[in-house]
DNA sequence: TATCAAAATTGGTCAATCCAGTCTTGACAA
DNA sequence: TTGTCAAGACTGGATTGACCAATTTTGATA
């Protein structure tokens, strides 16, 4: 291989791509943080020697995977807050593959059943008020679904927060993002909403008293449980609705 | 709301939206499925009245989230294989908030051992096969480490293939790819690797034996162990080197 | 009938231009 | 001096039209 085609074939990423591995460069080298501002595109253009239609097809590569954010007038961010896995990547698959219902219980089983009992073996205080107000919440909307399965969904994710560890939290959210997807069609037939309560309080209490083996017990109970209800809840629906309403931050 | 307000409101979505939205649309419908080929860019443009740069950014956003590919010359389709989440969201999470080693081996206990457990139970004869070679594969590579990390990784999804749940499956190999990219890094100070291989054939015998409890059993000790061999690893490296060597697929 | 080169197709990129929000600046009034 | 707000600069959002490069198709030729 002499230079000219070494030369040719290092030339020969595509600037598209370029653009992407220039900012995860940046954010590799720490020079580039949450919430931090990206130059402007035309500047960024002029950098690297690529148009600004390219900029902006790599900017949107890089705000798909949820690493940046544009505001029309302000500028591009580096996404700020908690470590965060959008919904839209898992959504895709499940609708082009097909996920079931009972794959995507199973799945939970593993992760929240695991996050529980980390929970619990944290046991730190500062993490239970928040689960607490969401039980709460689910209490106080015994009558309205939509809104009692907002506060389902938080509690979840207040159990992944409370593990402690922003990996299973992004894995957690991520696929109860997919679980609100779904169950957000169905959940208005619901039915013994108030059973469904009770055994998240029986979650939290068994993370308050630092029960690893008991808050294990009592997520895999709940999920065995909401798996049925689901079911039940999908079995009269109108023909053509289910087949995986996807989408969530695409 | 008149109808003015309630049109301009519809017509509000922006053009790069609408792109990845029309997809998402056809693949709903099902009218788009893993293998598929897209209309032409310039088609889509029209279609949808937007111009081809548009497109273009809303087809690399797709491609961003392992939704499409593109060949020159060729088209875009719809990414085709088995159900797979790109390493890329969540090696930039990785890199823009930290994760520690810890937490991520902490994580994969949660998926694998809980993967290893499901694979035990299902005892599916047609699993078996992979997961054995890439173990030989390890016992036939202690003495070059890089090989033998791939056989490791290889194994790990092997297990997770055999809990035969495609959404597990995929989020061990995202967090897998992780651990491939940190340790690669790495390896090449390894040593028991001969230890770690045999922790491996132990996981495998216990699936095989449909023995669920051994089977995580196996599973957590060897994660732990092999934290504790990873940690080792880094611990006289060059300054610099590790600071998480992020991108993957991106 | 088989081969292969030309043409059509399709993704990859660039250039220049305009629109639409956001932010900054400075003049004016209280 | 200080507060207000309008004009202008800045920045992302999008379009048009053109050209390049890889692949696929087509059709003429052997």
């Amino acid at each position: 291989m002499n230079d000219q085609s070494k030369k040719l074939s290092q030339e020969d990423v595509q600037s598209v791509d370029q653009v992407v591995r220039h900012i995860a460069l940046l954010i590799e080298r720490g020079q580039l943080r949450p919430g931090d501002r990206l130059v402007p595109e035309r500047e960024l253009a002029e950098q690297l020697g690529v148009s600004r239609p390219t900029v902006r097809a790599g900017l949107h590569a890089l705000a798909a995977m949820g690493v940046t954010e544009s505001r029309q007038g302000a500028g591009t961010f580096i996404t700020a807050g908690p470590p965060r896995l959008g919904a839209g990547p898992l959504s895709f698959l499940a609708a082009l593959h097909g996920f079931t219902r009972d794959q995507i219980f199973e799945a939970r089983k593993v992760l929240e059943v695991g996050a529980a009992g980390l929970a619990a073996e944290r046991g730190l205080a500062d993490r239970l008020a928040p689960m607490s107000e969401e039980v709460a919440g689910m209490f106080a909307t015994l009558t309205e679904p939509q809104k009692f399965l907002i506060h389902d969904v938080r509690f979840h994710r207040a159990i992944a927060a409370a593990a402690d560890n922003p990996v299973l939290l992004a894995l957690v959210e991520m696929i109860s993002s997919l679980v609100y997807e779904q169950r957000s069609l169905t959940v208005e037939r619901a039915h013994d909403l108030k059973e469904s309560a009770e055994m998240h309080r029986r979650i939290y209490q068994a993370i308050r008293d630092k029960d690893p083996q008991r808050a294990r017990q009592e997520m895999t109970a709940h999920l065995d449980l909401a798996r049925s209800a689901q079911a039940s809840e999908e079995l009269d629906l109108p023909a053509g609705v289910l087949p995986s309403r996807v989408m969530g931050n695409a």
